[in-house]
Formats: structure tokens, sequence, C-alpha cells
DNA sequence: CCAATGCTTCGACTATGATCGAAGGATGAA
DNA sequence: TTCATCCTTCGATCATAGTCGAAGCATTGG
């Protein structure tokens, strides 16, 4: 009848509380065992364990055995991607899960997107780098400029570093609350944590939120301003 | 437990089949009534008004009553880029509906999307815009240049007159099956009906093909050089 | 007024799948 | 080896919601 892909297939995939819950826990970047996952969606471990074989079998998520740990972890930025762009219908049309509190108002100036920053402060970083013309924009594809690339080494990161990743160096991803691109791929997670390691910034314990120290705070603006 | 917008019900709203192709169905752009749709959908009229009234409630679709016909369109651009994510989710993990034909290859080279043009066409158009300097990349925000303004004036469209659509006039829209950008908004969308004015593009009948005349083709090529 | 069409509401049936208890396999620690 | 932890599989229960038949509104046309 129809053609193309089968949107229904994946869209019930999310479609499901447990399963949406495990998939925005994930969305911070970091890969996470099932058992933590299954407090986190809310749900015993079996459930949990029969909802990750069917995110894992829809190709949304990725499995690493540790020992007699598993841990997962989003298949990809395109998964991290879709799961915003969905937040962003969500949120448009008023259907928050919890009312809009402070933590909202944090979570929409600060937070980790899938191991890159998001949000206000994620959009002004990627205006930042758009303006001085340190990156630049040509259809979908982000590129690094020579004079990027001359900002990066002098910012800390050594992108001369060997890598066996084919995922791409930089990448735009859609922002649900500015509604505006942020820097994600390999160069926006090496960002994050290279201001982790500085401490700049922390992220918030069981939260996506990302608290800048005042360090954080003087040096960001000084890096990337407006 | 968790905070953020609620993915869930939106996705879930998505993830049933019948409502699924309802949403497929209008990503041609067009309103269609709810017969039609249920004949889209593959279900008696009945059942697609109960999906219909929850996607309404949803805030997915919109609705305008013309005497005793109802007619359902996608309530926003940003629904239609939601669906186009879920596509190139479904599509890159290998879930397609039906075996990939010759129907699809033609899909990938020139569909409608909500109006405006989509797949290779639709991005070489993108591409060859930006490229001359004829829109620009800001973030998010694409806007037409001074020199864009001239071309589409040249091409044959009169943007000057009154609108009282407060919908943007360039956006950028991710194309799910060559996973860049292509023009949406009022502009893609003028563009796209100009076109078709001018016989240079038909659309496919109950498909979202759009096919181009030997004028179109040569046209085409000529205004949006790579 | 009546008849026809488009669409929705109601009610009942049914199936899919979400959930958890119990049990079993795998790994690591002692 | 023995025990503990992590995780999965199996089986049963139960609720949600997708489906359609029948009936009820609403609008148009004669």
């Amino acid at each position: 009848m129809k053609n193309g892909p089968d949107i229904a297939r994946v869209a019930a995939l999310i479609g499901d509380p447990a399963r949406a819950n495990i998939l925005t826990a994930l969305m911070a970047g970091k890969a996470l065992t099932a058992t933590e996952l299954a407090s986190e969606a809310g749900v015993t471990a079996q459930t949990a364990s029969s909802h990750l074989k069917r995110l894992l079998d829809g190709g949304l998520l990725r499995l690493r055995g540790q020992g007699r740990h598993r841990y997962y972890s989003l298949s990809g930025p395109d998964v991290a991607a879709t799961l915003e762009s969905l937040m962003g219908l969500a949120a448009g049309h008023g259907h928050l899960r919890t009312r809009t509190g402070p933590k909202d108002a944090k979570l929409r100036e600060a937070r980790v997107c899938y191991n890159h920053l998001a949000g206000t402060r994620g959009v002004q970083m990627y205006r930042s780098m758009i303006q001085r013309e340190l990156l630049s924009e040509a259809g979908d594809h982000v590129t690094l400029t020579d004079r990027g690339h001359g900002f990066i080494s002098s910012f800390g990161i050594d992108l001369s570093a060997p890598t066996r990743s084919k995922a791409p160096l930089c990448l735009g991803c859609l922002d649900w609350s500015a509604r505006e691109t942020h820097l994600a791929g390999r160069l926006g997670r090496a960002m994050f944590a290279h201001m982790e390691d500085r401490d700049w910034i922390t992220r918030g314990i069981g939260s996506r939120h990302v608290q800048f120290s005042a360090l954080g705070q003087e040096m960001f603006e000084q890096w990337f301003p407006v």
C-alpha cells in the first residue's frame, strides 16, 4: 500500500514509556548497564531486559558486554537527533512530562545531549564558532575550517591523534529547547570532555543538566563570545 | 522520575501503523479528507476517525472543516521534519516497508515533502543556492540574502505580496534519503508551486514522487547548477 | 420534506504486548 | 568449588487500545 521506510516500527519502539525513559537516559551519552537502565525506566530487571532486546533488534541501541555487565548505549548520533526532534514536537505542543519548573529552565540553559553540549550554551558555542568562521556549514555538513583547526589546538585538543572511529568530526544537532543547531559529532564530544576535564562544567547526577563553575562561566564567555 | 518533554506520548502516536500511514500520506502537503485518509491507511472510516481525533488532540494534525468535508493536514513543518527524521532512522537500519524497487529510486531522486521539493533534486537546489550565496545559513536559521531576493524575483516569484502567515520564509529540512538539507518553509513551497505551474514538474498520483518534464529538467539545471 | 453522503460516537470483541514471579545461565570473587 | 551478582528466558496475568458493526449527527441536494 505505502512505500518508504517503516516509520511506525521505529516510532512504536520509542513510544513505550519504559523504553522512552531508557532512551532518554542514554541521551546523556554514557553507556549504562541493564540494571541501571531498569531503575531509570522504573521497571524490574526482567521487563527492562525484554525492552532492551527489542531496542537492540530495532537498531536503536548498541551493546558492549564487559564481564558480567552489559553496557547499552545509543547506536549513533542519528538516533539522538531523532529523539531531540521528538522532544521538540512534544515540548512545542505543550506535553511536558512534569510541570515546567526550575529544573526545566536549567535544562534549557545547558544540558548534555549524547555527550556533547546542548541548550542555549551549546547554541551559543556553535553560533560563536560559525560567526568567527571556525566552522562552516554546507548543506547539512558542518566542517572545521583551517582557522578552526588552529583554534581547536590552541584550545588544547589534539585532533591529530589517530582515530579508528568513522563517526563524522562535526555534526549539527537540532536543539529541542532552543530550536537551533548545536555542535555534535566527535569534535562536540571532545570539546565537552575537555571542558569537563578542566572543571569548567560538571554533570548533574542522574540528570542531563550541566553546571558551569565560576571559572567555566568566565572561560566560556572568553572562548565563545557572541 | 524523568523530566523533559513527554517523548513517549508523541512517539506512540506515530507508532501505530494506521496513524503512520495517515501521517505519511499527509507528508505530500495536501490536506486530505477523513475518508481519503481512511483508504490511505487501509482501515474503515470509523477506525480512521478515532485515529484522526487522537492525532488532532496530540497536536500533530490541523483540521479545517468545509461543508460536510473535514480536511486534515499536518500541523506544521516541524511535524514533517520529525517524520523525515524517523524515516531516516528506519531506512538506515534497514527496515523498509516494501522491498527496495524502482519506485524507491524515483522517490530518492525527487519527491514532495510537505509541499516542497525533496530528494537529490531538492538537495541539489539547496546546495546550488547556498554555493551562490542566494541563501545563507546561520545556526539552524536559513535566510534569503539580498542577492537571493533578486534571484527569486527574476525566477518569477513575488515575495512582496502581503502574507498573514507567520511561518518562516526559509527553513532547512533534513532529507531522509540524501541525509542533507533541502529547502522548506514558505519559500520552498512557493518555488515548488511555481515549478508546478510552469509544468516543469508533475506530482505522481497517490504517491510522493515528482516527475520532471523535459523542459523542467533543462530549466532546473539552468537555474540550479552545481 | 426526504434521501444521500461524510463523518463521528457507541459498544463489543480481540489481540498485542507490558509486566512481574520464578527459574536458569554466565561471570566474577573468595 | 561455592556463593553472590548480573542478566536473561519462560510462563502467566492483565490491561490497553486497535478494530469494525450499527447507529446517530450534520450537511448538501433535490
